[in-house]
DNA sequence: TCTGGGGTCCTAGGACCC
DNA sequence: TCTGGGGTCCTAGGACCC
């Protein structure tokens, strides 16, 4: 009998933020998207002040300051390093780990000597708790959708933990858990099921699989099987090659220009190049997309994109940067005050290997050669420390993000490590 | 004035082939 | 007016996730 368990970090941005200053422990306190545009992550305290998910700053200004809500910009490089840090704890308590998101893992514990699943889980709770800070919830089923599931009715339990892997349980709490929290039941499918009068989770497991293959694709009988304890969805524990590779950014301020059109997608286009070299992956073609607020339907709008084919399959920034401003030039139409713009690429492969003909030329190694010296130099003194000429000085341009209220990257920068006075 | 970014998977429908 | 059948492959778009 299959047994997983869902373990994830509670308001996890926010709780990274608590970390690194007690005063906020009794504060509401939220996370910024990219762009400080609008509220990603909220503690208890600010979801009870009517905070919601996604919602636009502007809309929340005046409530934050006068409920003293602590609001900052997003901090990637802290989140990811608390993350590796949970899951190295996750390592030690079961061999089998899929980490599925940033603040959440699968863990297997089917095959782990554990009579008490709860007291188990208590266990990896407070351990995860003491070692870094990071309050977390755990839930436990026979399938990842029932874990899940049963993550999400911990967060209501003291305990933080609940295991379902008793049928009759299982019932117990699905009779009044909604069905548009059942983990892959979005707005559209949650609507058509209301039209069928299915509003709890328990309904949901009861439907008929082949209904629910017909009004939501092979995807909503899965979930059917997986409620019932039929698992369908496998533990990941490898990480699978990455398929596609996007940089997208909405501007900081509009953009009216095409200098600053082209000097944003170069420096998309030298982020992605980035992101292939780190994974050691290439790609024979880029697409690039820009488009106007849709926020503003009162001005003329504009959304298009193309791709742009390269001849062979190359991280090489420069290259990318020539494909995607051929892209630009094809693309770009003045009128219009542009919102954001980006760089996609799918179908990543392994760079080729360089051919080592007699008389071939170096280009392909000088080029590489080029990029592992930038890298290295970002990685030792900073990002855009060295950038290409064509990304122009970004920090001065109209189009860079908004990252107004970020908090130190305490544990991924010597000078920025947290002082004990 | 101000509204995120980066992924995956699935399906329908068109193009093309024999 | 008649004008097959059945494959495969590709792409765009929808839906969902965190």
């Amino acid at each position: 009998m299959s047994a997983l368990a869902l373990i994830d970090g509670n308001s996890f941005y926010c709780s990274c933020e608590r970390v690194f200053d007690a005063k906020l422990e009794r504060r509401p306190v939220i996370v910024l998207s990219n762009n400080d545009g609008c509220a990603v992550a909220r503690t208890a305290e600010a979801k009870a002040l009517g905070i919601k998910m996604g919602q636009p700053m502007f809309q929340i200004r005046d409530l934050c300051r006068d409920s003293k809500v602590a609001v900052f910009s997003s901090n990637y490089a802290l989140y990811g390093d608390m993350s590796r840090r949970m899951n190295a704890i996750y390592d030690t308590f079961s061999p089998d780990v899929e980490i599925y998101s940033i603040d959440e893992s699968f863990i297997d514990v089917s095959r782990l000597p554990v009579k008490d699943r709860t007291a188990w889980a208590s266990d990896l709770r407070s351990t995860t708790r003491q070692w870094t800070g990071i309050p977390t919830c755990v839930g436990i089923g026979p399938t990842k959708t029932l874990a899940k599931l049963a993550n999400k009715a911990a967060k209501k339990l003291p305990g933080g933990v609940l295991d379902l892997s008793d049928p009759a349980e299982q019932t117990h709490v699905m009779a009044d858990f909604p069905v548009g929290d059942v983990w892959g039941i979005g707005r559209a499918s949650q609507l058509k099921l209301a039209a069928l009068n299915i509003r709890f989770a328990g309904q949901l497991r009861d439907m008929d699989p082949k209904l629910a293959r017909q009004i939501m694709t092979v995807v909503g009988e899965r979930i059917i099987h997986e409620l019932n304890g039929r698992p369908c969805i496998a533990l990941e524990t490898v990480a699978p090659q990455r398929k596609g590779c996007a940089v997208t950014r909405s501007f900081g301020s509009r953009v009216t220009t095409k200098v600053e059109m082209e000097q944003a997608v170069a420096d998309y286009a030298t982020r992605l190049g980035e992101k292939l070299r780190r994974h050691g992956l290439a790609t024979d073609h880029v697409t690039v997309f820009m488009h106007t607020s849709q926020f503003n339907d009162d001005e003329p709008q504009r959304n298009v994109s193309m791709t742009v084919d390269i001849p062979e399959a190359t991280n090489d920034t420069l290259t990318l940067i020539k494909a995607a401003r051929r892209a630009v030039d094809a693309l770009w139409k003045s009128g219009y005050r542009y919102s954001k713009a980006g760089i996609i690429t799918q179908d990543l492969m392994p760079p080729p290997i360089p051919q080592r003909a007699l008389f071939d030329n170096l280009d392909h190694d000088r080029a590489s050669k080029v990029m592992a010296a930038m890298d290295e130099a970002n990685r030792r003194w900073g990002r855009a420390t060295v950038v290409p000429a064509a990304v122009g000085i970004a920090a001065r341009s109209a189009f860079t993000t908004k990252f107004e209220m970020r908090s130190p990257r305490f544990t991924t920068r010597w000078d920025e490590l947290p002082e004990c006075r």
